[in-house]
DNA sequence: CTATAACCGAGACGGTACGTCCGGTCTTACG
DNA sequence: CGTAAGACCGGACGTACCGTCTCGGTTATAG
């Protein structure tokens, strides 16, 4: 389907002597945005089309196409900055107070707002259009996993947790639920399940030490 | 998209008075369970669609859609007999023993089998037409999470693994990261994985006086 | 543009065991040719575009497709039963009489119905699209020069006419100043302009013994 | 479609106080009239566009409307030189050789001449936008009308042709059969037909003692 | 042992959305 | 301020599938 992967330019830097023209309508980028947001939080992310977009901004269909390769590429965008909101290092002191409450920002996010449908949409785009899948997780999974990946470390450090952890192993043990609970919905993603996931997992990360104090 | 949930007769069970003009052309039938896996295999999911997998199977549309509500319902049947395979209960004796076979057998099944493709693909079909997702854990999610349950309950009465474990959360423990590295593809699922991640979870599920042994 | 001349398939015989399927909705067909003359007549060729004929008749742009190649061919139909109509052979017993009433009835047809703004729309596409010209002939100016040398020929054998005419050439001298009138509307197709060109062109191809008796 | 006649300001008389600002571009100017000229042959009337042209002469497409109304204009302005090329008043002594060579001169442009193609484009464009008609008459039509008027008036002067002769039907019996044959491409425009078509017309209009002296 | 009705293949149908092209206007930076 | 560049809105293009709806033809019980 689509081979460029997200947006055509963001018009972030001008660079060095960019050909001078090539200015973009800010309106209409911004339009385009609050459309789609708009869109998928009244009809539904299989309801959003590149024409309802285009229709409900009032902007021609080739100016989406000239930014953004596709659909998928067009909602990144529009929940780039919801998505990456709340996203901050805790600092309680404890590994497990520390996830607990990251994951519950998270759950706050894809439970009280647009971008849980959001984001399970572009999930399933990506498994239709496979060239989508490594920008989704540069976007919406790399720099969550990173700022739990230093929690983690500062356990390390600390002495709380094990030495000699498989970290990538363990943050896929924590987000794996997680999605696997938002995609299939057989159980809710509320405060208990984060405290109970957590709890759950800290057993096995915790040091030894510590354990046999208790 | 479809309200109706899977199938549409499946003509398993002749049931009491069949009505007996329910004559089901087998070929057909078959040629169109066939056909759809084809697709899947060569073109990938996104390829897969109605016309497609009639003009293979020689059907009229109008075959398809008198057994099916809709493309997933197809796919849903063309690999619930796949999907199904391997899930026997194991008994090592060992909790651990257990887990890691059905997972290694479960990652064989998705990663060299198009049964893999077909479920990520049905996944995100759930996510662009809700009314599916009921359907889907009901066909591929429900048997294994319940074999699962049987280990740990085994286990538990073994006096393996502790007592008063909320097994649905160990269950969402196992499967979620297994789904997660599926369809985000940031990781292989291989021996390897299984043998760490149930290595990992096992800490937080056994009785401590096991722990307290060791 | 278009390598298909004009339509694709009129129907008219449904031939010899003609793979059974291949029924045309004789509604959407009427519904199609009525729409187009309509909007002809309405908006002008220049505004008549396959979506407002789809919509209009309330038909998918794919029938259309499925059985025209393009605009111009949905025309050349529509109109083809209107500008055959009353392109009869005159019998009046004199050549002069005969060809000015063939061109009076002609004039008619083009300036007092929607026909006439067809034909020149359509003498435009072949000029755009080269590929439409020799069926625009078939359709459009074949049967009348047919009819009017019939009339040329008839003269000759009446010895009412020169032996030896260019019938080809004398029938261009007719009907190029008629199109040249409606084409560049710099002069009006009336029964003036008929009489006086017909009696003009007569002087050339009357028989000289009838020159030399008059 | 364009309710301007045909372009905005050719410049050719920079008048009396031409405001200063009316510094127009002659590299830009010819470039367009030259690429128009180009994509006419090259691709064929239906290629031509004003995107193309602008892209061809690499000049903005604000350039191309700064100056013309629409394609037809520019097209126009394109071929105006071209058409009037060899419109020269004959003067053989004899009406019939007068208007052979005016033909003859005229099919050579039409058919080896990219400007044939480029007048059948613009009587297209005429027939889809009605509001062409009379700048395209003016341009391209009147000035070998007026040319044929005086060699026909001259021929009745002379006593060669006769008089009473309503000259603007004997015009359209001249052209009208060229035109007929050019947009409708069912025989060729050579040398032979100019002359057959002549000496065929010029019985209608000799004076009837010439006639007679025969 | 028909006959009759559901099934079947084929594919036409009304639609929706696709992604592209071009028309004509507007905006920016350069010369 | 005219220009090259090209973004902009809009509208039509021709295509792909959707899910529904006829067609005849085939087939396998029910009468």
């Amino acid at each position: 389907m689509s081979q460029q992967l997200e947006n055509k330019g963001t018009q972030t830097l001008p660079s060095v002597k960019e050909r001078a023209t090539r200015r973009r309508n800010q309106r209409s980028h911004q339009a385009i945005l609050k459309a789609t947001a708009e869109l998928l939080e009244e009809k539904g992310y299989g309801d959003v089309c590149i024409e309802a977009i285009a229709s409900r901004a009032r902007v021609g269909k080739q100016t989406i196409y000239r930014w953004w390769s596709c659909k998928a590429a067009v909602i990144m965008e529009a929940f780039a900055t919801q998505a990456a909101r709340d996203n901050l290092l805790p600092d309680t002191g404890s590994v497990e107070q520390d996830l607990c409450q990251i994951l519950q920002q998270m759950f706050t996010l894809l439970t009280k707002t647009t971008t849980g449908v959001a984001l399970c949409g572009l999930i399933a785009e990506t498994q239709i259009d496979p060239s989508l899948v490594e920008a989704f997780r540069e976007q919406f999974i790399k720099s969550r996993r990173q700022v739990t990946r230093t929690i983690l470390e500062r356990g390390i450090e600390r002495g709380e947790l094990r030495k000699g952890l498989n970290l990538e192993l363990v943050i896929d043990a924590i987000y794996g639920p997680v999605w696997y609970r938002m995609l299939l919905k057989h159980a809710p993603l509320d405060d208990a399940f984060a405290e109970e996931l957590v709890s759950f997992l800290i057993v096995g990360i915790q040091a030894t030490d510590v354990k046999a104090g208790s």
